[in-house]
DNA sequence: CTGTTAGCGCTTTCAC
DNA sequence: GTGAAAGCGCTAACAG
C-alpha cells in the first residue's frame, strides 16, 4: 500500500506538496497537481487516517450513545446530528446500549483514549460521579439538563412540559390522569414524576399507583396499557403518553377495545412524529432534529458547559 | 496529557520499557514494572490509540453493517459478534445502514482507510460491483451465500430452508400457502423466492401473488398482513413467515379478529427466539449467535474465502 | 509556490 | 532485563 513518500517521488515532488493537495490547501501550481493527482491514481493511493488522526491530534469522529437506534424517537435525533456532523466533515460512531452501563464506559474509554473527539450521551445511565471522570479527556454533551455539572447539555424542561400537559387535561375536565414512562431512573423520567406529584398536590388529587405505567416504549407496548386500564375498576380518564408511536399504539387497542377516544379516554402525548398526524394526536411537539443539531454543535465547540434549554410547542388536534 | 516519554523519564526508565509494562511483556524488572505503574498514576497517563494504531497498522476495530439495531434478528447476531469480539480484544463499529447505500459505502471507506481492520456485512445492499474494489483494503465478510465471491461468508442455505417449510406445510395437507418478506432484493430474499416458484412448479399448485408479503418485519407488521389477509377471498390457509416476533404479531391480531391458528391459518416461522416459545410457534431455529460469532472469527483470520453453512433445524410445536 | 524537517505517541528490532 | 533508535504515515511550521 502506497503511502505519501511513494506519491510524493513519483510525481517528483516532495510529501508537503503531496499533503497539500491531500489537503486542498491553494497554491499548488496546477501542474505539480496533476502530477499528484496523477501518481494517486496509478498508485491507488489511500491516505492513511491513523496516521492523520496521530498528527492533527484528533480524529473527526463525535461518538453518540444512545439506548436504541431503532426507536423513532432516536432516530430523529440522530438525523439531526448526524446532518451537522455531514456539513462539518465529522463521522459519527454509534453506541447502542440498551441502557448498559458497560456500553457506556467502552464509549467513555474511547473518548480517553482519544479514539473519539467527543461524545454525546442522548440518554445516560451511568452514574454522574463516573461521567465526572471522563470529562477532562474531551467534551461530553448531555440531552438533559445538566445545568449543574461541568459538561454541555441540550433538554427540554421536562418538569415544566408535564405540568403544562396535565394542567391542559386538568382545564379539559380531566381529574384522573394517568402517564407513561420508560424508565423509572434517569433524569427526565425524574422531574416528570415531580412534576405529576406537585400537580396532584396543587389540585388535591389523589396519587394512584395504578395510572402509572412504566417500561413503555413502543406501538406494541399500548397493549400492555390498554389491557391494564381495562381491569382498573376506576380507570384514568385521561393518560400523559410520552411517545407518539406509544400512543398511537394505545389507540389502535382501544378502539379494538371499544374504548373511544377522546370519549373513553384523553390521550395527549409528546414529539409530533408523522404519525401524531395521522391518528390526530394532540401532542407536545418537541423539535428533535434542532436538538441534534444543537448537541453536535456543542459536541464541536470548546466552549465549555453550555447549556440549552429547547422548548415545547403544543399541537392540538383530536384525541382530547 | 502525559505521553509515553513524561513516563519514562518520571520513572527514570526507557520509553521502550514502559512500552513493556504498557502491553504486558514479561521480562520487566518488579521494581521497574512498579517505577512505571506509578508515574502512570500520578500523571493519569492514557495510551493514545491513534498512535498505537498507526504504530501496528491496525485498529482492532471490526465494523457491522447492519439496518437496523433495534431488531431481535440483529441484535442476536449482534450478541454473537461481539461475544467473540471481547474475547478476542477487538471492538466493534456498528453501521446502522436502514439499507442505504451511502451508509454502506461511508463504512467500505473507513475500512479503505484503516480506520477498522475488517468489515462484517449482516446485510448487503449495495452491489457486488462495487463491494469488489474494497476487498483489496482489508477482510469483508457477508452473511450471505457468497461462495461466487473472493470474500468470506456464514450462512444459511434459506432455499433449502424455505423448501423444507414449504414441504413440510404441504405435507400437512396445506397447498395455499403465502410467505411474507422484508425486502423484495437481496441474496436471501431472492433464494426464497425460487424456493417458493419451485415448490410451486413441482407441485403443480398456482402462483398467487397475493399471498406475498413484502415489508415486513416487527411485531407490528402483522397487522397489515392479517388486514390483507382477510380481504381475500380465497386467503391462504399457512404462512411462512420470516421472522418470530413478525409471527407473534399476526398471531395476536389473528385472535382478536376470530382467525384460528393452526385450524383456519397455519404459521412457520424462523429463528427461534425466546417468544417463539411463548407462543408456542412451530419455527425454524437459526443458531444466530454461533453465526455472529463465526463471522467474527471470518472477519480477523487472514485466510481469504473461507465459506460457512449454518445448519437450521425444525422446531415443532403448535402453530401448524 | 515548494521542499526540508521536526514532530504526533507508540512499537519494535537490535545490541548490550 | 534494558535502552537507543528507527520507523508507522501524515501534518505543519519554516525557510526559501
Amino acid at each position: 500500500m502506497a503511502n505519501i513518500k511513494d506519491i510524493a517521488k513519483a510525481a517528483g515532488v516532495s510529501v508537503s506538496t503531496v499533503s497539500r493537495v491531500l489537503n486542498q490547501h491553494p497554491y499548488v501550481s496546477k501542474e505539480k497537481k496533476e502530477a499528484v493527482l496523477e501518481a494517486m491514481r496509478q498508485f491507488h493511493y489511500q491516505r492513511n487516517m491513523n496516521a492523520v488522526h496521530l498528527s492533527k491530534g484528533k480524529t473527526f469522529l463525535i461518538g453518540v450513545i444512545i439506548p436504541f437506534t431503532n426507536h423513532p424517537y432516536f432516530g430523529l435525533l440522530i438525523e439531526g446530528i448526524a446532518n451537522e456532523a455531514v456539513k462539518n466533515n465529522y463521522k459519527l460512531v454509534i453506541f447502542q446500549t440498551n441502557y448498559e452501563e458497560e456500553r457506556e464506559l467502552e464509549a467513555l474509554e474511547m473518548l480517553q483514549t482519544k479514539q473519539i473527539d467527543a461524545l454525546i450521551i442522548c440518554s445516560r445511565s451511568v452514574d454522574w460521579s463516573i461521567l465526572n471522570d471522563y470529562i477532562q479527556y474531551g467534551p461530553i454533551v448531555l440531552c438533559e439538563d445538566a445545568r449543574e455539572h461541568p459538561v454541555s447539555s441540550t433538554f427540554i424542561n421536562h418538569y415544566q412540559c408535564f405540568l403544562d400537559a396535565l394542567n391542559y387535561l386538568y382545564e379539559h375536565g380531566h381529574r384522573k390522569i394517568g402517564y407513561s414512562l420508560y424508565r423509572k431512573t434517569g433524569t427526565n423520567s425524574t422531574q416528570r414524576e415531580r412534576a405529576y406529584r406537585d400537580f396532584l398536590q396543587q389540585h388535591g388529587l389523589p396519587f394512584q399507583e395504578s395510572y402509572i405505567f412504566y417500561n413503555c416504549l413502543g406501538f406494541e407496548d399500548g397493549v400492555k396499557v390498554v389491557e391494564r386500564l381495562t381491569t382498573l375498576e376506576d380507570p384514568p380518564t385521561a393518560l400523559l403518553v410520552t411517545n407518539d408511536i406509544l400512543a398511537a399504539g394505545i389507540m389502535t387497542y382501544c378502539r379494538e377495545k371499544g374504548i373511544t377516544i377522546p370519549h373513553d379516554l384523553a390521550i395527549i402525548s409528546f414529539d409530533n412524529q408523522p404519525i401524531a398526524k395521522i391518528m390526530h394526536l394532540t401532542t407536545l411537539e418537541i423539535p428533535l432534529v434542532e436538538m441534534g443539531k444543537n448537541l453536535f454543535l456543542q459536541a464541536i465547540m470548546s466552549k465549555p458547559s453550555a447549556h440549552k434549554e429547547i422548548q415545547v410547542k403544543l399541537i392540538e388536534r383530536e384525541t382530547v
